[in-house]
RNA sequence: GGCGGGGUGGCAGAGUGGUUAUGCAGCGGCCUGCAAAGCCGUCUACGCCGGUUCGAUUCCGACCCCCGCCUCCA
């Protein structure tokens, strides 16, 4: 039974889809103005995995991950460039699908963008008017009233009362109350805008999830998704847009990861301190960063740091080398196809009970390990098939071994070719007949130098990359 | 100030009212020509102070400290 932690409740709860069998989730995606970072990173590959172990689960999963390609970052952007909005948003969309496909993210069922989409947002912001939760200002925003909607507050925890609207921030003289948030933008000139019944404008930020996921899901659906910072204002004002417009509840589970830190300081862009997807993917493989994510419990804090990654390159490769050292054979392979005993192995079994416990990764991973350990006790070949099927359901451990394992850990140390790498092998181990140890170990020496660590063992010698 | 989340062994990171998390790193041994990989063994824990309990890292209370949200942010 699948348990998740529901930010809106403050507890765990027992997952029931609204239709059995059948899932539907939305997670707020990217703002496309600059790269991802390792933040962004995070949510792809949290709920990546999310989806992966609903479908595990035999649940029909409609995953909708929306993209931001309109709003003021974007805006304040194109003018520093000089470009097109659309053609920064187009770069920056591509420079996403490329970092997402790297980490191993499967595509979403959807990807809609927020300019795809204004007319069903200005017919929701004209609901909300219709029904007097919503107002034209003076300047021409229209905006939410946040004091006729009941339930406001309600996800974060806070109190209009309690929130200290305007001390950090000029307060907009336009709305009723501080707290109020803009539905329609009327448009400055050179600003990108659309035709609505209150003149040239755009959408706020927040009505594009509401209209969205709508759209897509309906007005009720089962999990909506997105990072802890989206939780105030993000979801509170979509939660007042959508149960404004239709009267009722419309997410069953929402769910919240955690931030990725430095020195224990929140990754963001406003601070500065980010790492970009590329940057840390041009340093480690990209499978050790999905690795260290999904290490992590979703909710709880992740600090990078190069100590960090280093650590769990090293763990990855602890798995990648039992795969490579007992890899069934090519007859064990066909005997016993990858298919996965959840009723009676103890292994399948703690790995369900730990993703069914809140996506309780560290866990699973765990789970893993111990199946490594046991693999390499008793060389059984059962151990590393399952171990490679559990892996795949976190999206780990699909590469080939050899692949895996010789990948150059940081391109420039890519020195030797491997015909070199292989030759200097065969040296050695002619060195090695004649018992010319000394030139052998020398050989060792050079590659190892070059980061290239040699194996021998029954079958011959192998080599890694460090 | 309001609200929320935390403080676990050298580092990372789960979890539990009494039983080994797991990984990396360290140390000793086995294996090896020597290594590497692997195996076996092993050392560092549950912020502080009280309370409940036969027994608390795990429950309760106070305290200290850290982080986040209250502006855009995944």
């Amino acid at each position: 039974m699948l348990k998740i932690y529901d930010t809106l409740t403050r507890s765990r709860r027992e997952f029931i889809p609204l239709t059995p069998g059948k899932v539907k989730m939305y997670v707020c995606g990217m703002t496309v103005y600059d790269h991802c970072h390792l933040g962004h990173a995070r949510v792809l590959v949290v709920f990546d995995s999310v989806v992966r172990w609903l479908q595990t689960l035999d649940y029909k999963v409609t995953y909708v991950r929306n993209i931001t390609d309109i709003d003021d970052k974007i805006i304040r952007r194109t003018l520093e460039n000089h470009e097109p909005f659309g053609a920064l948003t187009a770069r920056y969309i591509q420079a996403m699908e490329e970092d997402a496909a790297a980490l191993g993210v499967i595509s979403p069922s959807f990807e809609p963008r927020a300019t795809e989409y204004i007319g069903s947002m200005v017919t929701m912001i004209e609901s909300l008017l219709g029904k007097g939760l919503a107002y034209v200002a003076n300047n021409g925003d229209v905006f939410y009233d946040v004091r006729r909607f009941p339930g406001y507050g309600k996800l974060s925890g806070k109190s209009l009362d309690d929130l200290r609207a305007g001390e950090r921030v000029e307060i907009d003289t336009n709305k009723r109350d501080p707290l109020d948030f803009v539905l329609w933008k009327a448009a400055k000139a050179d600003e990108p805008s659309w035709n609505s019944p209150w003149g040239k404008g755009r959408p706020g930020w927040h009505i594009e999830c509401s209209a969205m996921s709508e759209h897509y899901l309906g007005e009720q659906f089962d999990i909506h998704g997105g990072g802890q910072d989206l939780q105030f204002p993000h979801h509170e004002n979509e939660i007042a847009q959508s149960e404004g417009v239709h009267g009722h509840s419309h997410v069953n589970y929402w769910m919240h990861n955690g931030f990725v830190r430095v020195d224990n300081e929140k990754m963001s862009k406003s601070l500065g301190n980010f790492f970009t997807v590329r940057e840390v993917l041009a340093r480690y493989q990209s499978e050790v960063v999905r690795f260290f994510i999904v290490r992590a419990h979703y909710r709880s804090p992740l600090n990078y740091s190069d100590a960090h990654l280093n650590d769990a390159r090293n763990a990855l490769e602890r798995l990648y080398t039992v795969l490579r050292n007992h890899a069934p054979s090519q007859a064990q392979a066909e005997e016993a196809p990858a298919t996965i005993d959840w009723e009676n192995n103890v292994y399948a079994q703690r790995f369900m009970a730990a993703m069914n416990d809140d996506f309780n990764t560290p866990e699973a991973v765990a789970v893993l390990f111990d199946l490594a350990s046991e693999a390499n006790r008793t060389g059984d070949s059962h151990y590393v098939s399952l171990l490679k099927a559990l892996g795949g359901i976190l999206g780990l451990l699909q590469q080939s071994p050899r692949q895996y394992l010789q990948h150059p850990a940081y391109p420039q140390d890519d020195r030797h070719s491997t015909e070199e790498i292989e030759r200097m092998i065969q040296q050695r181990l002619q060195a090695r007949k004649e018992k010319n140890f000394t030139q052998a170990d020398a050989l060792r020496q050079q590659l190892a130098e070059a980061g290239i660590i040699l194996e021998d063992g029954p079958q011959g010698t192998t080599w890694r990359r460090q």
